[in-house]
RNA sequence: UCAGUGGGCCGGGUGGCCGCGGGCCCGCGAAAGGCCCGAGGAAAGUCCGAGCUCCACCAGGCGGGAUGCUGGGUAACCCCCAGGAGGGGCGACCCUACGGAAAGUGCCACAGAAACAUACCGCCAGCGUUGGCUUGGCCAGCUAAGAUUUAGUUGGGUCUAGCCUGCCGGUAAGGGUGAAAUGGUGAGGCAAGAGCUCACCAGCGGUGGGGUGACCCACCGGCUGGGCAAACCCCAUCCGGAGCAAGACCAAAUAGAAGGGCUAUAGGUGCCUGGCCUACCCUUGGGUUGGUCGCUGGAGGUGGCGGGCAACCGCCAUCCUAGAUAGAUGGUCACCGCUUUGGGCUGGGUAACUGGCCUAGGGUACAGAACUCGGCUUAUAGGUCCACUGGGGUC
RNA sequence: GGACCCGUGGUGUAGCGGCCUAACAUGCGGCCCUGUCAAGGCCGAGAUCGCCGGUUCGAAUCCGGUCGGGUCCG
């Protein structure tokens, strides 16, 4: 993931955390705003909670390859924040269970479509 | 072969697809392309010690902290090595905050006579003494037989012996306790006892010898009075404080905001004093909360030679080996290792046992650099090597 | 990353090395009071003092180590 396309301030994550939609499931929560730049930007939250850094590195790890396989439509600010029982998830699985939020979310883009099943 | 002790090392591999960070080259270029590099033994806990940066600087004191057998190593150390002492183990070997209780203060609950000052109980009876009782002798009086005398009885004013009580004295052996009781055991000795004497052991002091030293060995001497300093403390040695969010620079931004103190006044990083420095300082409120540097070549690794018992040191050669910043070093799939459980086939051996192949399933740890080093501590599936100890068997 | 602080009944706090078999408040349970509830009164239960070692005759307390919470920084 190249460095344009990263939340990296404090400020952003209040901003979406403040003022964003947000959609979840059992692994992972969505919360979405939409910026002003015409490209997507992310964001990747796991707490302390999850584990040790060995842990913590791993989901992080395994949701920025989730990103970086989805295609969605720019404009938007967009953080993962990894729940609890991501700890445990595969890859597959936290592949799937983002996914599906961003097809809830309504943020793929429509010139790719069909990218909604893991 | 079983059980164990000490030390060292490794801690998955190969391939496909898709990716990340840094450096260099070529580019106008953070683009594209090419080449190279990219986590650990603990990167962890942040428990010690340093480098480095800032606090303008210097000196002294107070306060505070750390260490604590000896000698070395080191930049330094609560580290490491070697040795001593004490303790544990049959042994290889292991463990130890291991200075001072005759500098002072404090504490030692309960129990106990008593917890550190010697009293109490008890034991002894040589000498003196108060009172009482008993036995025997002596003396005096009375009664009976009556010649001195004998027997009985009364009285102590006298002596002796014993007992009780009190004072004085000799003792520290004994005193159900307690974590701990004034050296221990045995023998002699004594009025009773006691290192009072003797033997052995433990402790103390002295002399001589060995060792750089802790300490050890030998001889002699007199005779010995508790514990706690991880209680305050004393002694010796060391330490200024903070920490890379240190700190420096660039850019941007609010506002020339309010209050207070101003020539010995304010400030000068725990406090005080002196020198000295700054001319403005302090408090409140507000703004920026971006980028660059610090940032990786160092008490560095590997090999050889030399010194040293060793830790380690010196010289030479050679290598460059992570630098992220919401934080890179990966994601996924397949196969193979390793290990373990069950089943089947099979080899060696009389047997106990031991090896090979196939198959199904499980496991494959602890853990992620954040300024950098030296240590310590803690976590860690499994594997491997070396040296040694004890037991059993065979030759 | 760095610097610190705290662990004692359910909760919040006390607690001179021996009087600790650990105190107080609140909460909990039962009884009394009341027509009922609250308040009040009485009684009771509830703690391996985070864990592991060491010092001491003796540790919640002193000293190490470890685990778990929490705070601060520019």
């Amino acid at each position: 993931m190249v460095r344009m396309g990263r939340l990296t301030k404090r400020a952003d994550f209040t901003t979406v955390y403040g003022k964003g939609r947000s959609w979840a499931n059992y692994w992972v929560v969505l919360r979405a705003f939409p910026n002003a730049m015409g490209t997507p930007r992310y964001g990747i939250v796991v707490s302390k909670r999850l584990g040790k850094a060995v842990m913590r590195n791993r989901i992080k790890r395994r949701m920025r390859e989730g990103i970086r396989q989805l295609t969605p439509k720019g404009g938007w600010d967009m953080v993962f924040i990894a729940r609890g029982p991501a700890a445990g998830a595969n890859y597959h699985r936290l592949k799937g269970a983002m996914c599906e939020l961003v097809t809830r979310a309504r943020l793929f883009r429509l010139s790719a479509p069909g990218e909604g099943e893991p």
